[in-house]
Order: structure tokens, then sequence, then C-alpha cells
DNA sequence: AATGCAATTGGTATCGATATCAAGATATCG
DNA sequence: CGATATCTTGATATCGATACCAATTGCATT
């Protein structure tokens, strides 16, 4: 409907103009043409003001694959995220996608495209074509890892920092989001904190650590429920299995939202009450935690700031300086837990 | 690091061999070797298979720009999606993510890549370069698809499909969704349901509009309680409100699991509980609905088929096909409320 | 006046793949 | 046996942009 405007003297039937076209209205070669587009200082600033009002008044849209071509690179940067359904916590949160907003804009306007894949489909040609890679979601962890590896293209993970590979790293700062539940729980008193959650994460054993390294320095020893699901039930759960035991405790980090709103769920059960016999601080700031009753309070991670770096570090790689793995400081924010 | 296994002897440093690298080494001419990898009835079966051993043994990878600029074509699709943070429900809940499981998985073994962009940064060169695109969000309503139109590509959009514009869209059915609910209703004998939510969403609006109309076949009005955000504070003060006017009510649909939830608790508050006193419904099945307590009766959309349907209209468009707008059918997932 | 320098512009080759048309080799037919 | 059909292969041009080197012009220098 909409590819008319072309004439049957038209080689190709492409409705977009190309340099070469220009170069003829213009009256000039398509190498000036292609200067004048870049805002080369070679050439004279009337005739790219010319070039450029032609171009604009005829609609002209660069051929990116041509450039491409010519230039040996792609401009687009793979982002392979695990998006496979699961019981694990990429799915209980849109982790992913609020890194990705950060990516996104940030390749963007740097001229960089986004190319998503799963980890599955990314032996695409794409890929391979792809100027760097950004790993995000759970399958960043042991093999994944490995395999884009192999690639030899500048990569770049979301995560916890790893000693064994040496890969650029980003990620937020689980160990201090650990710590400054830990501070706040010692600066309103408490003396008896509980964590819950799955240390076999990476990202949750550097919040487990944080917790328990910062609260020793206060001589205080936390009670460690360990609970595999990142879901309500079992945030519920921790908390029955903590009065079954009938354990001594006055303060609950849990490592998600959903897990504070169990457990908060599981105290009025036992009449009890968050804040007044027990803080509960949850972590990420799901919209959960902002509209719940009582507000909860929980650990933010700066997900737009991470995708920016994420792709500020690609960038910087590709363009051959050195990156260093870096993690982002997270916020603890108040509300009424 | 990892680029070192290439000889100086090697014209660009490019460490990937080229069809003309496999021809020398094949003894042939491109064009054969490209008729080769492309499995090509044409030649030989015993040089095909010849070629691509020396292929894999030598890990050709294709230059996907030098293929797509001689085809004119990209094989790209660019997916536009708002992910600017807002108060909206978009940022609730991870629904463009889910779709884009569906997408990329449908699109990739179709041969096409996924190129992701936010509404702002689509002006971007590769965006034009595009063989077609998929809108997103909230942004998808009015004036964004137009501008997007203009671009003259196959497009469809995920939505509400709407009497006024004749693009092709693919959304789940909130009619049937809305329908289903009070059938429900219906069924276990409620007589007072209430409607809590936003119609000036066309989505919900179509929920609304199922669900009274289905609601008027048996005789039944339902009461609107219209709340601008889908937060469980306004689901706890949708509650308050019917409490406070003294209003009659057994049955609860809430257009957001939030929304749901807010109400089972402000319910709670008044010593009704769900279901014994009043039915509540809510919409999405997000994680929270599973392991909430009591467990949530919840409409479910499927998202994956959703991603895959709109990938399959897309790439229909591509190939001149025509494509139909088309509403996915919802399933009521029937828990404790 | 002759030379040198800078500013501007262009011709040609090139990136890596594929379409077109043509040609060589082999097979089949009357 | 000559001729036509079939199979297999290749030479060349092409997609659209940019790099490299050369050429032209105008102006300043000695």
């Amino acid at each position: 409907m909409s590819r008319i405007n072309t004439t049957t003297a038209d080689p190709a039937g492409s409705n977009s103009p190309t340099m070469a076209d220009l170069a003829r209205l213009a009256g000039t070669s398509k190498i000036t043409v292609s200067r004048a587009l870049a805002d080369s200082p070679l050439v004279n600033p009337d005739t790219r003001a010319r070039i450029q009002a032609i171009a604009r008044e005829h609609g002209y849209k660069l051929n990116v694959n041509a450039r491409n071509l010519r230039l040996r690179r792609s401009h687009t940067i793979a982002v392979i995220v695990e998006m496979k359904p699961s019981s694990d916590r990429s799915m209980l949160d849109p982790y992913p996608l609020n890194l990705l907003g950060g990516i996104t804009q940030e390749l963007t306007t740097a001229g960089y495209s986004v190319l998503l894949t799963t980890r599955h489909e990314a032996n695409a040609a794409a890929v391979h074509a792809a100027d760097g890679l950004i790993l995000l979601g759970q399958g960043a962890h042991q093999d994944a890892v490995r395999r884009f590896d192999k690639l030899g293209l500048p990569m770049v993970v979301w995560g916890a920092p790893s000693n064994r590979d040496d890969h650029v790293v980003v990620g937020s700062n689980n160990r201090q989001g650990g710590a400054l539940v830990a501070e706040h729980f010692v600066t309103i008193g408490r003396k008896h904190p509980v964590f819950v959650g799955n240390p076999s994460h990476p990202e949750i054993l550097d919040r487990l650590n944080g917790f328990v390294d910062t609260l020793a320095e206060h001589g205080i020893k936390p009670l460690l429920m360990r609970r595999d699901e990142f879901t309500m039930a079992a945030g519920i759960d921790a908390v029955h299995s903590l009065a079954v035991r009938e354990a001594e405790f006055d303060s609950i980090f849990a490592c998600s939202d959903l897990l504070a709103i169990g457990a908060i769920r599981a105290l009025e059960e036992l009449d009890k009450s968050a804040p007044r016999d027990v803080s509960v601080v949850g972590y990420d700031d799901t919209p959960l935690s902002a509209s719940f009753l009582p507000a909860l309070s929980t650990v933010r991670q700066d997900w737009q700031e991470g995708g920016t770096l994420l792709a500020r570090k690609v960038l910087a790689l590709i363009q051959g300086q050195n990156a260093q793995s870096e993690t982002l400081p997270v916020t603890l924010v108040l509300r009424a837990t």
C-alpha cells in the first residue's frame, strides 16, 4: 500500500534514495555526500548544508547494512537473557526488563542497536555479528558465560563478581545491602535478627555475608533460615518454623519482598506485628512493597543505573579501553516495617 | 587477548574466513560455496558436503551485513517498548517482558533478529532498516502507533483492537476475561458483584463490558468502583468506600492482582473474609496470586502465546500475506478466593 | 613568478555475500 | 552418432556505503 511512490524506471523498486541519488541531485560525488552527512569538516560548510537539506527533503535513510559491511562492525550489542519461565527468581520480578531500560537507552544514544536473544537461540548468525555481548539473568552463572566467552567478543555480565572467572561483571552491591540492613537493625536496638533466603545464589550469599559480618562487629549472631524459594509461602513457612522451635527473634531480613510479605503475614497469625514486635526488611523494592500495608521497608537496587553501566562497559571494551568490574551501591528504603 | 589467532599475513586481521577463503580452500568458486552453505540442490551433494565440512572446520561465520545488503532486507524486527518508569501498569507487572519471550523465540527460530528499542530512541537508523515492527506497551495507544505507521513497514500492535485504526492488533480477550468472571460469580450464586478498575484503559473497558454484559444476561447489575491506580492501596480504598456507603456486595472483580489483594486485605479489616463472605477474582496471575494466602483466583493471559502470535503476524505481513487482528483466549484460574 | 600549503572534491577499489546469465560436462534421446 | 536435455560450476555485476589516494582550486610565501 505504501510503496507506490517509486517510478517503474526505478531499478529495484526501493522507495528510499541512496547516497548516489543524493549525489546526482546535488551535482557532487557520492563520497562528498557521505562526508556531508557525517558532518565531516572536510567538506565545505555550504555544500554540507545543501546536501543535508536535500537529504532531509527526499527522506534519505542510511543503509545500515552497507555501512556496517564497509566499516567491518555491526554497531550492535547482543543482549542475552534467560527468559524461560521457571520457579526461580527471574520470573518473580522483572529485573532483566529494568536493566534493559538502561541498556537500550545508553546504547541507542551511543548509536548502537540492541539485539535481544535468549540463551538458547544465541547461535544465530546475528549474534556472531555483534560488536559486544551483555549477559543477563541466572544463565550468567557458569556454563553460559564460558560458552559465550569463546566467541571472543567484548563481554559484560550482570551478577555477582566471581573469583574464578575474570570477566567484567557489573552487579549491585549485595554485600552492602546486607550490611545496611544489619546496621539498621543494630541502630533500632534489635538483638536477635534472622536471615531468610537461599545463599546458594551468589548474590544472596553476598547479602548474607554482609549481614553476618556487620552484625558480628556488634557482637550479634543472626539466625539463618535457609529457604530455597522466593515465594510468599516460603516466608510464611520460615516464620512458622521460628515459632515452632520457639526461637527468640526481633527482626527479619528477607531476600525478596515476597518473602518479607509472607513473613509479616505469618507474624500476624502469631499475634505479633511488624514493626512493633519484629522489624522486617525485604529486597528489591517491587511495586508490592510500597503499597503493602504496613508499607514494607526494603533494599532498592538501581536497575536503570545498572543497565547504563553495563552498556558503558561494553562500549569501553569495544573501543579497546579496559573496563573494571563494578558493584553499584544499593539504598535502604525505610518504610513502616 | 583472544584475537591472536590471526597471522600477520592475514590481509585485514579478521579472524573469521569469508566465502572467498572457503572457495580457495575447496578449490571452487565463491558462488558454489554460497550455494553449498545454503543447501542449494544446484550443487553436487559431494561438493556440498565437502564445503560444509571445510566451513565447519575453519569456523566459518556468515557475514550478516553483507548478505542483508545484497538481499535488500535486514532479517530484523524492531520491537518498540515503552519502558519509562511510570505509575501506570507497565511497571507494575513485567508483561512486556513476557511477551518478549514469545517474540524472540518465534522470531529467532524463523531466522530473524529482535531489535529492541524504546519509543524515544526509535528514530535510530537501525529501526528504518528493520523488516517489520512490533509495538508493545502503553505507548501503543494513539500517537505512537500513527508515528510508526508512517515508516511504511509491516507493523503489529499489542493491545485492545480499536475501531478507528486499521492496524493489525493482537491482544488477549479482555471481554472474555470479564465474562468468565461474571459467569463464575453467577454459578456460585453471587448476586451483588463489584467491578474495581480503571475503564479509561481500552483493555480494562473491555473487561468491564464483558463483565457487565454477561451479568445482564442473568439480570444482575454490578457496582462499578472506578479506581485509577492498579495498586494495593486502591484496592483497599475501594472496599472501604463500599463499607462506608453500606453497599451490599458479595463478589469483587479486580482488574489487577494487586487491587484484588488490597481488597481482600480490606475485607479482613471489616471482619469479612474471602471467599466466605465475598468472592474475589484478580487479573494477570502474577506470582503473587499463587502464593498469597488465601490463594487468589485470577484471570490468566498467555503471554508466551501472545508473543508468538505477534511474531507470526509480522512475519506473515512481511511475506506479503495479509494478517488479521486476533484476540487470545484467557483462562480463569480458580483458587481459594 | 614560482613554489608550497591548505581547503575541497572526486575516482576507484573495497567490504562479503548473492542473482543473473552463460558455459562446460555428462547423460539421454531418436 | 549427433543433438538436445540435465546437472554442475563459474565469471561478472551488484547491493550502498566508506577508505585511500589523487587532483583541483585558491591563497600565501619567498
